[in-house]
DNA sequence: GTATGAACATCATGTTCATGA
DNA sequence: TCATGAACATGATGTTCATAC
């Protein structure tokens, strides 16, 4: 009884299209979901696309679920009651091997995209 | 009260790419809805994605809602009981702007998309 | 069996509320 | 107030069922 729907194809999600990004300022910082969030607000503003915390959170989720991340707690300043949760990889193959299938799922996505520009220009 | 819930801006979604297809299909043949969905199939297939007939449907049914496209009955073949629908542009203009807005759409999310791929191929 | 369409189910994701420090 | 997270609501879309030829 495992349905699992199958996916048309058509163009790569974005709860996956963002686990790219974490992943990425994960391995190079170590963010909070906020920030992380404020800086692909910031990236992608100019394209239009302004993504919301909820969808980080969720994301992030899934990435500790998968065991590709953990987390840990700190306080924002010094002199500051403020919790934040911060990340780093915890398998680094795992991560490595989702960002592949990532990228490989933006380049097929990009494709469609660009048949359809070729496409329209035709008419 | 009328709360449109507004959208992320991520990517153009499937029923608003497909209409722009129906739209220049109908332009260039008097196709019916299975003709369109084994056109359109054809075409993505080697890009992994495949549509289904429910989604086709429902596109058409809302160019017809829109005022942009008419309907019209015919036999299949002459000697045949089997009824299709078949499709004509109602409103040229209308047509016109609703593909311009989705070649937009699939402009900007073809952006967004190429943004990732830079982005992931500096890592 | 083929074409159309509706109904149903579930996933994806936006909005709102709750909680702790 | 800010960061996190859950709950809730709805939009988008895949799967199944129904109906007419």
């Amino acid at each position: 009884m495992s349905h699992t729907r199958k996916s048309s194809g058509f163009l790569i999600k974005q709860r996956l299209f963002i686990k790219g990004y974490l992943i990425t300022y994960i391995e190079t910082s170590r963010p909070y979901g906020i920030q992380m969030l404020d800086e692909l607000k910031q990236h992608f503003k100019p394209l239009g696309y302004t993504p919301n915390h909820a969808e980080i959170y969720r994301a992030l989720h899934e990435l500790l679920d998968e065991g590709i991340v953990r987390s840990g707690q700190k306080k924002l300043t010094e002199d500051s009651y403020q919790e934040i949760t911060i990340y780093y990889i915890r398998d680094a193959e795992k991560a490595h091997a989702l960002k592949q299938h990532i990228a490989d799922e933006v380049r097929r996505s990009h494709k469609v995209l660009l048949r359809a520009i070729e496409d329209f220009d035709l008419h």
